[in-house]
DNA sequence: CCTACCGATCGGTAGG
DNA sequence: CCTACCGATCGGTAGG
């Protein structure tokens, strides 16, 4: 029970602070804001988080945690290359786009970050350029995608995920699932396998 | 005379405070640190500048400038759509490369703009994404190309072309050039005009 | 082009 | 005695 207030606490501070961050950015946000807005005092932050820094580790690790996560997902289920490029980057593009405040906040403001939180963080980044990279090299080994060179477009790949973040409007009009649908298009054109049926039955 | 050493002075300062905001972030550096490392105090930066917004204007504002610039020329250019659309690729990624600190400035630090100059700015941006979706509705029309929605294509394109800001190492195994065509390739596939020939000349 | 200085505001912590 | 929090204020630094 005392815990789960805790970390009830613990998460109503940070969506706070990930509102305010992300209008005003993390040095135009004073902790006395993010207490204001919680409508307690400053101190009160200070029991939950070590300080500032902490609290833009705990909107910006669990995030990337995330992204990562819904690639590893998508590479590892079964299925065909093109089918698992597919699920990847329509899985990581939603993630994007349902933490786009977080996304932004990481983006800007990563300098900010601790030594050792940006250690931890740029750890996830490269395994997830290296997870991307390798599913793409084993599309060319099976002659699926046509590339040059797998670690490039891996990277290119994921520059045109993230950005969407800055981009898309949640009440626009494209929906989320469209936009994942359309990057995910996108991606196995960039790879030369374009369009194949998402499930590729042979005809009876 | 006098207006050549103004303008000279000015660049110094820009080119000082573009290291130093690359490398520290905006916030985290002090109009006294580039004072300091120019060899002068902070008032000498007011002289030519009106204020540390002013300085960041000065910075992000003439690199956008020159990536439209570059997209336009592509764009204007004689050429089949596909030629076109390798050509502006090529031609803004080599900007965004070239001008890597100040772009990554630019995304960074677009909060801490002064309202009118994100205006300006937001203004060319707008005019990048329409030419772009312009050239990608032209090659549509030709059927040289194969999008369902040539504006989504268009930022999904530049998102992919700004991002290489935060992984092309200057020294690093990929030359400028190589990822200009590299960028161009992807771009052709996205578009679903997979590597025509760059000079389309039919045989003798 | 500098020395000298201001008004204000920040992140973080004391005592209770 | 503790945990959880507040009112007040600290040292240090920012832009100008």
């Amino acid at each position: 029970m005392r815990e789960e207030l805790q970390a009830l606490k613990r998460e109503r501070i940070v969506a706070e602070a990930v509102r305010l961050f992300y209008e005003r950015g993390y040095t135009g946000t004073t902790l006395d804001d993010v207490a204001a807005a919680l409508g307690v005092t400053k101190p009160f932050i200070y029991t939950y988080y070590s300080g500032k820094a902490e609290l833009l580790a705990a909107i910006c690790q669990p995030t990337i945690e995330l992204s990562l996560l819904a690639l590893t997902e998508a590479v590892e289920s079964p299925g065909t290359p093109a089918e698992r490029l597919r699920g990847a980057v329509g899985g990581v593009t939603r993630v994007v786009l349902e933490r786009q405040a977080q996304i932004a906040i990481f983006f800007r403001e990563e300098k900010q970050l601790a030594p050792d939180a940006m250690d931890r963080i740029n750890t996830l980044r490269r395994g997830f350029d290296r997870r991307l990279a390798g599913l793409i090299a084993e599309g060319v080994a099976a002659g699926a995608f046509a590339v040059d060179d797998p670690a490039v477009t891996a990277l290119a790949l994921g520059g045109m995920i993230s950005w969407t973040y800055t981009w898309h409007r949640t009440h626009g009009r494209l929906s989320v699932e469209a936009l994942c649908d359309h990057m995910a298009d996108f991606a196995l054109g960039m790879v030369g396998a374009r369009l194949p049926a998402p499930v590729a039955v042979a005809a009876e």
